[in-house]
DNA sequence: CTATCTTCTGACAATGATTCTTATTGGGAC
DNA sequence: GTCCCAATAAGAATCATTGTCAGAAGATAG
């Protein structure tokens, strides 16, 4: 677990302010226009690395969308995913123990070490759904 | 199931070709430099709605690295997951009836609808391990 | 407090994947 | 063969993301 210092800046506090305030997903672009629409002088490039950043530390969480576009909340701690709706773009965060699980049992029946996964579920939710 | 007529091109004969000959992931850009290096003569932008309205009719089967790029390969039918190897790009088929069915269950209980999902697992194949 | 060291930032250029545009081509029904 | 329309080619355009590099601003020693 590397906890690398990062020195607290007025940029970072605005990005991380936003992410909190809005408490959904996000993109570094958006992220960005709204910063800049507040009034706060932020360059894209610095929210782009912030954002790695907090991503790198467990800050935040990234996500792509279908189009692979990358997406920021920020986010409770721990391992998670998320059920997407395609519509509304509303977000619920979901825990799989069992997912869990089943991705180590398969990647150590292959041979497979060290891995990490990637789960997103796309659909409708009941406010959506005609 | 919407099989949407296709017009037998020569172009789209090359890139199904290409993708059963390879047998592996490969990207549209990586895609269409190897045709042209055969010679092909097809257009960069035929290769990407080639590949879209194969992934669309469920031909070849699409997923994302990690850096947002898409990767497409020639596939069995139905649905499954991949491992893959971040070193050497190994990949693995595998199935999952477990993860099928939780994600359904976890849908159905927070009222998602028409749902499909998502999911990659990364890490190191037996090759790789040091 | 000041000097200094280092990291962070900003503006903009550069990259790279993907899509758009438009004129042209070729499959297929008749 | 002829006609129609989807498919294609070429390159321009778009757009997210990263690189560059000089200058600004925390941290820290003295």
């Amino acid at each position: 677990m590397s906890v690398t210092f990062r020195r607290p800046t007025r940029q970072r506090a605005a990005v991380e302010a936003l992410l909190v305030s809005i408490g959904d997903f996000m993109s570094a672009q958006d992220l960005h226009a709204r910063l800049r629409a507040q009034g706060q002088s932020v360059g894209l490039a610095t929210v782009y690395r912030t954002l790695q950043s907090m991503a790198a530390d467990g800050d935040v969480d990234m996500m792509r969308t279908s189009d692979g576009e990358a997406v920021y909340r920020r986010c409770s701690n721990g391992h998670h995913h998320h059920l997407v709706c395609r519509n509304c773009g509303r977000t619920v965060e979901v825990e799989g123990p069992a997912v869990e699980s089943w991705t180590n049992k398969i990647s150590a029946e292959n041979g497979f070490s060290d891995v990490h996964h990637t789960l997103e579920i796309f659909g409708l939710c009941s406010a959506c759904t005609p």
